[in-house]
DNA sequence: TTTAATTCGGATAAAAAACATCCGAATATG
DNA sequence: CATATTCGGATGTTTTTTATCCGAATTAAA
């Protein structure tokens, strides 16, 4: 059970996106060096977060990515699912159906007791996420931060931002 | 976020030792031959079940396994962390501390709000995943069975199950 | 209109993990 | 002692994850 590193990356892309000024985005070398992560890979699963919505991309002379929207309607289990893909993590494969007494197809419309389980787990687990939005990651990373520290990442930001016309 | 296929193997072959007669055990190759699945790998998975005393391995000349305990005070999650081992799902790299603008570690004592929100999320899904007993899973396969597979399952268990002495 | 910067999509490659097998040593039975 | 079995480790194969690169489309600005 494992959750690739394109997740986390992005989650903090967003909020680095959540905070950018008007009118600006930022692109894909600007938000690896930011984080301090291989700049294609992190292009790669940008790509992921632009095809499913989460943010736009303009393309072009000083393009970039920007949220599609509000922070408050962003959640962590969108991100999630943009960048692992929706198929689930128990991945059932019918053993009951295998071997000398394996049970006739007819009788395995419904999914066994083992695999509804991690099923519901999953959903539990699921559920969580949605209930996190990037607005409430947002304001808990302010509240740890140094009040210095904010100024420094709108100097970063204003040096490396691009500006949408 | 993937779970292995040594966990559902594990749990079926579990459910399988839990209607074993008294007195009576099943060697991993039987096991293996019962759902049609690799009989070194299983054997493999079943080693990881002993180690956490799950299972009693009896060794020797018409050897085999037992459940340790009661079906109600087995999990799916007892299960689950044996085979898989008890890593987190979500490994955090931290990128908060990296970059131009990075935390300073004295300020990262603690998790940062996504990966406590990970998490979260994750003892969810292992709570759910603790509140299913291979009782439980047990019951329902069998209320799914027609009564003649029940008579199969015997035949095959008194073929096939070693006995000890 | 040209030039430069950018995203996008796909191809490719390297590294890691999962999946699977095999074998020798220890152990228990008869 | 002979046989059957688990155990633990070594090893190999396949799949997934991680990572890079390149050409085409696109856009802004010179």
């Amino acid at each position: 059970m494992k959750i690739g590193a394109g997740v986390e990356w992005c989650v903090h892309a967003c909020t680095l996106l959540a905070v950018l000024p008007a009118n600006r985005a930022l692109n894909a070398e600007a938000l690896a060096e930011y984080f301090d992560v291989p700049p294609a890979y992190l292009a790669k699963q940008m790509q992921a977060l632009s095809k499913a919505g989460l943010v736009i991309s303009h393309r072009g002379s000083s393009g970039g990515y920007q949220l599609s929207r509000p922070t408050e309607e962003i959640s962590l289990w969108d991100i999630t699912e943009a960048v692992e893909g929706a198929k689930p993590s128990f991945r059932c494969q019918e053993i009951r159906q295998g071997g000398p007494c394996g049970a006739r197809p007819e009788e395995c419309r419904r999914p066994c007791g083992v695999a509804a389980s991690f099923y519901a787990a999953e959903a539990a687990f699921r559920d969580h996420l949605r209930g996190v939005s990037l607005a409430s990651i947002i304001v808990d990373a302010a509240s740890s931060y140094a009040p210095d520290r904010q100024e420094d990442v709108a100097v970063w930001m204003e040096a490396n931002a691009s500006r949408l016309s």
